[in-house]
DNA sequence: GACAACAACGAAATCGATTTCGTTTGACTC
DNA sequence: GAGTCAAACGAAATCGATTTCGTTGTTGTC
């Protein structure tokens, strides 16, 4: 590693004010203010002139004396916790991308704070609150009986989650309806003629992971499958799980043809798992994935995946939260969105041994 | 898609205020703001009083009054773009979400900002610098004449890079040697037999394509082999450009059997058209990858790459921008990290067909 | 011509913490 | 006991935009 310091050669360049631009307009305060914001009770004659000195003087007013009178952030936080691999996890981190981007269109900038110890996170949600840094928050990766969502709904702090919880019914959300995925995933398995399919399956403590479990033995039972419980096997979300689940599955000789995995890092990791034993996919075993990252389609084989929209789900989640924050909506909103199997090549039908 | 509403029961609280807790105790403003700063001249014992009552109060000092007063946000802001591929890039999103943590150590938020319209994007700069939303800026993936660093100069905004720059004596960066990175890249791969090396580069306006370029050609030259200009085949930085270009090297039947990528990605999407077209990796056709990203490690074959480390970029350069931004550095720093050669299973001894 | 009604704009208060500049108290000196 | 000095604390100003509440002119009406 090489390092080394030079000299630096900045000219501070100092913001201009809003008393500033009364004063070189001759008019008061209120009148600049309200010319900007566009109120009625300004001739249009001076908020023309208003506006062109506010441009001539490179006006931008200071968000932070905005701030504190009106009481808002005009910010949304975003907490991405280590333990959930944060930005880490392509889907992830590809549905923050979409949210900033959405919020963007709405005027609101996105506050990201990675959470290192679980035992601060209330803390850092209460902190950005109080300090009034954000006017609400995203929650990703809901978790069973949620604190996050206890103490925020406590002190009516406005959020959207992504994924439902046990307070579903009580707060905002966005959620794609995986069990009825993983249901249609199974049968089109089912369809392909396998007839022992196994779930590598996700941490045990996200709500969303039972659902997709339910999803599982409803496609089983639909497709006329018995069900072995057995043959699901906990995971975390993560390749490595995938590469662990595998091994697993493989090694008790079930005779599993066709795994279903929680979500597109864990199927990919299954997968490299299964070349390394040298199974090949889709040949001797099939592999589906879940959320549709995009890497999943620059894999190898390309990954057949149980897909949804993180665009989509960025731009739905940010305008709930604009109408909670703007209090135009002053009840909860919940949305459904479907997921849909995108066929690629590490499926395909039951070898004939 | 399904969509309903419930009521909310959302019960806001208020939040508690330095005058609140002044007054709960007796004492002025200015004695409860100088003991929660720890000033030296509050005795111990008010000190030790107004914490408890602060506490108790569950007081949380405002930021934007205190923003407002003290003219820091405590905040840095990162700007992603979509021409970039923002967080999809797997780099990016665990680079981004390192420098969230580290930042976190030092008390400062990040403020994320997907830019949509290039053409706004130096105007987004100015307004969250301007409006006091950030105090400064980290810029990934810096470009050649990039306008955002003349920008940031001109006006002394703090801010470090990501890589260097065509101004890089001039403000602080930070940067992975890629140049000679590259060159061992490709001094690894001919001391495995292999005599026909292509390149697929990144995206031409990135400045450290060239850097990377460059090592490429170093690593032919000290290893004895000719430099042939076609054997770059341009690409950025994306899986899919990985796909064409392998595409386009083995139907111009040049005789490669290695190709060392700009980065994982790429390198991912160029083994999965290997693939495709029949060819296995690593015995037909040694393929590296360059940034070390942890899904490398998962592709099958496991990618073997030139790596560095994310977490210590983003650690680094949080240390940087906060001196910055308190002005205890007033002179730059840059820091040059190496890269380093993990071998996995992408690479192999040249076949002797 | 007196008075209501309205349009257009300003002075001053406000948001909540920090800072500046004193003031008070007590100890200590000679 | 007057005078010095430091420790401990407060009143008021400050940051910059917004809001409240008037205050000016103007127009319109009878």
């Amino acid at each position: 590693m090489q390092s080394r310091t030079t000299e630096t050669h900045a000219v501070p360049v100092k913001r201009a004010t809003l008393a500033e631009v009364a004063e070189a307009l001759g008019v008061g305060k209120p009148t600049v203010s309200r010319a900007l914001n566009d109120y009625p009770d300004i001739s249009e004659e001076t908020k023309r002139r208003v506006r062109e000195m506010a441009n001539k003087l490179g006006y931008v007013g200071s968000s932070r004396a905005r701030q504190l009178q009106k009481g808002a952030a005009d910010t949304i936080g975003l907490l991405v916790t280590a333990a959930s691999e944060g930005l880490q996890s392509a889907y992830q981190s590809e549905f923050t991308g979409a949210l900033a981007a959405a919020l963007d269109g709405h005027g609101l900038d996105l506050l990201l704070h990675a959470v290192q110890d679980p035992a601060v996170e209330i803390d850092t949600y209460n902190r950005l609150w109080q300090q009034g840094k954000v006017d609400g928050f995203v929650l990703m990766r809901t978790r069973i009986r949620d604190e996050r969502i206890n103490f925020l709904m406590e002190r009516g702090v406005p959020f959207v989650t992504q994924g439902r919880s046990d307070l579903a019914n009580h707060h905002s959300w966005i959620d794609i309806d995986s069990e009825e995925a993983f249901a249609q995933g199974i049968e089109f398995l089912a369809r392909q003629g396998h007839r022992c399919i196994a779930m590598i399956s996700g941490d045990s403590d996200i709500f969303s992971t039972s659902l997709r479990e339910d999803g599982y033995r409803a496609g089983l039972e639909s497709a006329g499958l018995p069900y072995d419980p057995t043959l699901i096997v906990p995971g975390d979300f993560s390749a490595a799980c995938g590469r662990l689940g595998l091994k697993q599955l493989v090694d008790s000789a079930s005779g599993v043809t066709a795994i279903l995995c929680a979500n597109d890092a864990t199927a990919m990791g299954a997968i490299s798992q299964a070349h390394e034993l040298g199974l090949s996919v889709p040949e001797q075993l099939s592999v589906m994935g879940y959320d549709g990252v995009r890497m999943a389609e620059m894999f190898s084989p390309p990954l057949t995946t149980l897909s949804h929209s993180a665009a989509e789900s960025g731009e739905r989640i940010a305008s709930m939260i604009v109408g909670l924050v703007g209090g135009d909506a002053p009840a909860n909103h919940q949305i459904l969105l479907p997921a849909q199997i995108i066929e690629r090549r590490s499926t395909g039908p039951t070898a004939k041994e």
